[in-house]
DNA sequence: CTGAAAGCGCTTACAG
DNA sequence: CTGAAAGCGCTTACAG
């Protein structure tokens, strides 16, 4: 591989000459300029990065730490990592993704060793392990999800409560009052998804101030179970006229299950949901719902840290930003057949 | 951050000593070395990673680069993503990605920057532009997906043709002779994903050997088309008994559809597929299917490139492995209603 | 068993 | 407008 050095040399400059012509941090003369311009494209010479890293501390790279929890649906993960890595892309920044489980150790090994200016968190949880080591990391950091402290770090999260609030307003402006809501799996709840009960708790509550009643129970993450709670939580509520789902895994086997039983959408049920449109497309899910935006909070994450890494050391306050929900109706909402509490 | 120039100080040696006490390349006493250790703990030291590279011109980073195309379905992508990353972390590597259009640019960009001691492309085809940058880069690299042109490169992928034979097999073993093949889409073939055509050809090869008829289309890889074609070829060929399925948009797809026909699996009809059995578990596809393996596929890469990275030089020969299918029974198939050819 | 020194390939004050 | 030189933080022959 070419050096600057090569290039110095070829085109008769100095090697501070030579770097000055590239990067434009110094006047030169237009010749020589455009000499080491063709030197720079007949050898091929690309700056080493480790030398650039080691020279400026910066190394133009982010780092993107996935956590692939146990029993957890992946597939819809793919649509962050997407919009990170081509928002990092588009503002000269390259990805380094660790996934292994250890996200806190991942987090140190990328940090401590100055492979990254920046680090992005994803699946984020209330007491998130890893939020102690990115708060002592002398790095930028930026999550997708909120965690219960979000001190020192820029957040940047879907507004859960208000887009359980809205799907509950959807439905009951409908005029149905008798509601289902499948949450993520319990474990969610455990492990500290607060997504999952900022939903829970807002939809509830909003569902309450309408007079209407909601049953809450959570869903799984693998087949069979997956379909067999959905089963079980029709049976046992055979009444309800509405169906808020808040998980992919349940809103993917939703349809076969309805399917298999005979239930019409929307007019036997009208059913609500979360998710992002190109999981709905790729899966064919076809409910209304509100756009979980993937890629939109994937590009607010990278364009901060990357203002954080470029801007000169202004101490701009941490950011906690939530993205409004927005409704996408898909037609699978309907007023209810019976008048609201009329066979009770 | 601590240098290793503060660790020698703390320490009371010099910075060889420290460096060779914490590599073990050198022999250091036992005292000495038990002091440097010490002192890391106490400093958290953790080596520049830049400068380390500039040093050994090793990165212990593996670029993967990831294509996604047009009207391509993403999902299956995260379990190859997911095995490759895995690997290379249990083999003390990590994974530097790039997502972007222009792949061919971004090999150059990481591979002659330095940034990565090899690179695994994902999603290869028959005459993918990458691979002449690839071969004249002086990194190893692996292909997952096989190409026109092996030479020079180590190549893994699922035997295709195997796997379109085991699986005409199995159909026209249980007496099967009437049989519908749903390829990958049309734009599949024309950008040269040589697995589509593999996996045809030996298909129908073999249903011919059987005297079996088998209607061969393209599926597509959006709704409403999806299901749209779906329908379209079982109106067409109505008298077929099996359907093989190589098309993961379509087998998404597929159980609706035949909810919605009232077509019953397997005793009207048998479906047979090719996908992973961690696809299958997300979406809840039931199918006995060949094994598509992508985390097995990943790991052989990254093992193969370690394997060069870390050998002197030695001048193993370039590798083409294919993965023998395995066909994974899910209870989809059974014999013809019919005897084959009665309603000829 | 240990140290002083060169070198990896850049960038950037310092000088002119 | 340009050059010579120091320095980023490591590793590794070279010497002892």
């Amino acid at each position: 591989m070419a050096t600057i050095g090569d290039v110095a040399k070829a085109a008769g400059v100095s090697r501070s000459t030579a770097s000055y012509a590239m990067s434009g941090k110094r006047p030169v003369s237009r010749a020589t300029r455009e000499r080491v311009a063709e030197v720079v494209s007949a050898l091929g010479f690309t700056p080493n990065a480790g030398a650039r890293a080691l020279a400026t501390s910066q190394t133009h790279v982010l780092g993107l730490l996935v956590q692939f929890h146990e029993d957890e649906f992946a597939p819809a993960m793919l649509q962050y990592i997407l919009g990170i890595s081509e928002t990092a892309r588009g503002l000269g920044y390259d990805i380094l993704m660790a996934t292994e489980e250890d996200g806190a150790g991942a987090l140190r090994r990328i940090t401590k060793s100055n492979m990254v200016d920046a680090v992005v968190l994803l699946d984020v949880t209330d007491e998130d392990p890893r939020l102690d080591d990115l708060r002592s990391a002398e790095k930028p950091g930026a999550l997708v999800g909120l965690p219960g402290d979000c001190a020192g770090l820029d957040v940047f999260d879907l507004d859960f409560a208000e887009a359980g609030r809205a799907l509950i307003d959807h439905l009951c402006g409908l005029g149905h009052r008798e509601l289902i809501l499948v949450s993520p799996p319990a474990h969610v709840f455990e492990r500290g998804g607060a997504y999952a009960w900022r939903f829970r708790d807002a939809a509830v509550e909003r569902a309450r101030a309408y007079g209407a009643r909601i049953h809450a129970e959570c869903g799984e993450s693998r087949p069979p179970a997956i379909s067999a709670s959905l089963n079980r939580v029709l049976d046992r509520y055979p009444e309800a006229t509405g169906m808020v789902v808040h998980n992919d895994a349940s809103v993917v086997a939703l349809r076969s299950v309805l399917f298999e039983r005979g239930v019409r959408v929307p007019s036997d049920l009208s059913v609500v949901s979360l998710y992002s449109s190109d999981f709905g497309r790729d899966f064919s899910v076809p409910f209304t719902a509100i756009e979980s935006a993937p890629d939109q909070l994937g590009r607010m994450a990278v364009q901060q840290l990357v203002r954080r890494i470029e801007s000169p050391k202004l101490d701009e306050p941490y950011v906690t930003r939530f993205i409004s929900p927005e409704l996408l109706d898909r037609g699978s909402t309907a007023a209810p057949r019976s008048a609201p509490n009329s066979d009770r």
